[in-house]
DNA sequence: ATTTAGTTACTGACAGCACAGTAAGTTACC
DNA sequence: GGTAACTTACTGTGCTGTCAGTAACTAAAT
């Protein structure tokens, strides 16, 4: 078949090649989206034609996958010791990436935009982002179970939809921050609404809103 | 110049058709995205050609403006006495919107995607999304102020952060919806998330994650 | 009421680029 | 000398936008 490159030696430089490859992607992916960041551009950034892409990659699908992988593999590096934060500490740890990405706007952007595309008929990111959010969910929701054991309170039902509300929280800023950078503080807001859903699952009080309004 | 159709007299039937195409259109760039949904694909959900479109809107991107103003005029129609709902009554909307949005995957697809695919380089919608988050935080804001006042309380200054949250949410949680539609609850977790907000700007308590972290 | 003139709503064909992918050749490592 | 890392050159396709033409409708003139 076409699967060439497999087992075999690559070259001590080509892992680096293909790293800059990867950064280039995200970078290209993440400031016109997937569907609309050709080969080219990526290829001239890294002073190659985009035969030469295909040559590392095999296909745009395929970057994409490995680009998202790549971003995962960087990010876990960075969380020093690799430890999983639990409890309180992954909140606080959400909180200060969301203070570190207000620096990076360009990696927000990628996120933004990928996830959303993933979505779309077809994307060849779809399952990594499905696979992504399951996941996190799960360690928020874990942090949450954490937490209400260190208060001595029953773990509430409501752990799930948190979880997921501080996710969403998360990325729907991202993306009004990224529209509007002058009049969103996407670090200060997002530490604000963490602590407002954390608070509500430690401390639950009845609806501002009335009685349960379908 | 190009400008045709200026003032003159369209035919009645006319407008029906355009806003056939608007209906195709969102449809096709709901689910595929902006960039990748060919205007072949409308026109034959309209029996019509490509060049019938263009003829209507003149280029691909104009079409994606009037989809976007399309949809908020329908939106708008669909509220009762067209007044804008105030106060707990406009939270309670948006909730009841999340369950709504539950029967029609295709509109949430629609925003999801059109809206993050807005901060890319020369996207068409982005001044359209700009704009429409800005209105809608304005209108949040003006919500918790009637709250605030109904119960005799200073506008904290969360206010702000706050409004932008609940859109967030809203929108974060669409997108892992339509991941993953058997783990996520759409409306029942925004209704969580929505009162776990409006409750820690009524009623702030100190934050849960310790002194604040920068 | 019918012609006339003009406009609108298209179709079909095509220009023309942008893009992903392929195949064959070249260089340089090991 | 074999294979990995490319480049050049090319293919094929997909897509937006243009253009000329046509049929149907509308308005005014006769």
């Amino acid at each position: 078949m076409t699967t060439a490159r497999r087992a075999s030696n690559p070259r001590p430089a080509t892992l680096e090649r293909r790293r800059e490859i990867l950064r280039a992607a995200l970078e290209i992916f993440g400031s016109k989206g997937y569907n609309n960041g050709p080969l080219v551009e990526i290829a001239e950034q890294v002073d190659m034609t985009h035969a030469g892409i295909l040559h590392h990659f095999g296909s745009k699908d395929r970057l994409l996958v490995e680009v998202l992988r790549y971003r995962d593999e960087a990010d876990v590096e960075g969380i020093e010791g690799q430890h999983i934060p639990d409890g309180t500490e992954l909140f606080r740890h959400l909180v200060r990436t969301a203070f570190a990405n207000e620096e990076r706007p360009g990696i927000v952007q990628a996120y933004a935009v990928l996830s959303a595309e993933s979505v779309t008929d077809g994307n060849p990111g779809r399952e990594y982002f499905e696979q992504r959010y399951t996941q996190l969910r799960s360690e928020v929701a874990q942090a949450f179970r954490v937490m209400c054991e260190e208060r001595g309170i029953d773990a509430p039902a409501t752990i799930d939809r948190a979880s997921a509300s501080v996710l969403a929280v998360m990325d729907g800023l991202q993306v009004q921050w990224l529209l509007d950078r002058g009049n969103v503080e996407l670090a200060e807001t997002s530490a604000f609404a963490i602590e407002a859903i954390v608070t509500a699952v430690l401390d639950p009080r009845p609806s501002p809103l009335g009685p349960d309004a379908p």
